[in-house]
DNA sequence: TCATATTTGTAATGTATGATACATCTCGTG
DNA sequence: CACGAGATGTATCATACATTACAAATATGA
């Protein structure tokens, strides 16, 4: 807030006493239902606390604003700031850490980021998602970009643990098109592209879909240009302070999925689960939990 | 709301396919501080979301209202109405799913694993893992496990650009100790390693122990055994309501890391990326951003 | 590759809006 | 009750704003 801490409500309610009739009116008009009556035309506002529009300027002017425009600009900036905190109060998340640390601005815009993208995730896309990848009846092939791949490959890693007929690609090997050669109609795709969109991507997304499958891409705030072919799209807001994006939306998602997938399929997945427990026994790859 | 039971968040929302590329910019510039910006002036608004004043107004239409005063009445419309029902607060993370469905379980417990392990962050060890990567006379060898080695690889994908001397190390693969015969004091080795921790990584970190060499460990909250070998360690709670554990924390860990790194060889690096950006355009890799 | 349609931006225009000057009213005080 | 100082409203003005018309740019399809 430009002029102080305060809301311009806790400045008005402060100063009700000292007010003069016609402001008294006005005063109350405005906190009756704060803020949206101080942001329509400074008329609108005169006419609701039937005061003239001379008695709100001298008003705004009294709470320090040097026109009625500014007053509005506050107004939306309180609006700014309380959509952002439910969560995102948290101003520093390490304690010892000054609020400027990029540990707390980090985190900020990541929590930021999810809210965002969870608003944006219709609960049906996402559930219809999860079904396609527990159906053991299709394929699942998982796409990944330059640096995408890290993520869906997280995915294929669980995936392949959860059911049969898991198949990691990809698409920045030249190799691709033999990963695809026995895809069939009805197969799901999941394809992660999100910005530096990768031409490799769009081909295969173009070829899978003129086989029939259905594609279910995860992307960024502005979309890959494969989203037009895709049966179920999600998009993350990924901008965080940094000269980099930000993968920690997506992962969130997949990791959902995961989740989501096991529990629809855990009849099955249990006896695999165990069955690979067996095996890093015997292999000795792992150390005993201890 | 007079003209629908769907708000104009909504009402953007469900078109977001069908817009073009300017509206689809300007959608986001309103979704993004919902109903803020689309309060204050159309000009605002416009070079807010870097697009024209007619194309805001062209919007505004399509969305059915005959001028952007029109649509500002709706938005204040809707602000009122939602100031008078307390009770349609945000307690879940998607509108439109219970507060039982597991996209909501699942982020509520992210937001909690990453408010729990960034208050236990010492930020002092933060910036000093950063400075370590950071300093070019020092090798940086990025070590990850089965699952860990994807995350392992985003870190590295990102160093990779920003700085000369990284190397990357699969503990999984019996081949790790041919990428460490170069290995020497001094030198930088990230491990990222959660439970069903690997013989193999408690191996390697022992054996670049021995070498010298400074070990940043990242883990769970219940610690790799690497963790009494290593310099620095950061833990990252990672329980969620599935089978499995969850990377988001970690991953957010390294992006920090990687932003604060980025920052520090900022002058080195810039170089470096345009080199990239040369490259790729040559290769034709990337499709020009639009 | 060119031609057409669609999208987008620029510049001009009219109007709604906020600001100002001044007149009127209200209320306290002698 | 009259006077004057502060409060409030009316009428006018200036301008910032939304709107319109048109041109440039971009995408689409032959």
């Amino acid at each position: 807030m430009a002029h102080s801490d305060l809301t311009i409500a806790d400045r008005i309610q402060s100063g009700l006493d000292t007010l003069t009739r016609a402001e008294r009116q006005l005063a109350h008009a405005i906190l009756e239902n704060y803020p949206a009556s101080g942001l329509g035309p400074l008329s609108a506002l005169a006419k609701d606390a039937q005061v003239s529009g001379p008695t709100v300027l001298r008003m705004v002017q009294k709470l320090g604003f040097s026109g009625y425009p500014e007053f509005q600009a506050e107004l939306r900036e309180e609006l700014r700031a309380k959509a952002k905190n439910p969560i995102a109060k948290h101003d520093t998340w390490t304690e010892g850490a000054p609020s400027g640390h990029v540990l707390n601005r980090f985190t900020d815009a990541v929590i930021d980021n999810i809210r965002h993208s969870l608003a944006q995730i219709e609960p049906d896309a996402f559930d219809e998602a999860c079904a396609l990848m527990a159906d053991t009846g299709r394929a699942v092939y998982i796409v990944g970009g330059r640096i995408s791949h890290t993520i869906a490959e997280y995915l294929y890693l669980h995936m392949q643990v959860i059911r049969p007929g898991v198949i990691h690609v990809q698409s920045t090997s030249n190799t691709w098109p033999h990963h695809l050669l026995d895809i069939k109609e009805g197969d799901v795709v999941v394809i992660c592209d999100v910005r530096r969109y990768e031409n490799n991507t769009l081909k295969l997304a173009e070829m899978v879909h003129a086989r029939g499958s259905k594609i279910i891409l995860l992307t960024d705030q502005w979309r890959s240009p494969v989203h037009s072919l895709s049966d179920i799209c999600f998009s993350s807001r990924i901008v965080v302070p940094s000269a980099w994006d930000s993968a920690v939306m997506p992962l969130l998602l997949i990791e959902t999925m995961i989740s989501a997938v096991q529990d629809l399929l855990w009849a099955d997945t249990r006896d695999r689960m165990e069955a690979l427990e067996d095996m890093f026994d015997q292999t000795k790859l792992f150390r005993k939990f201890t």
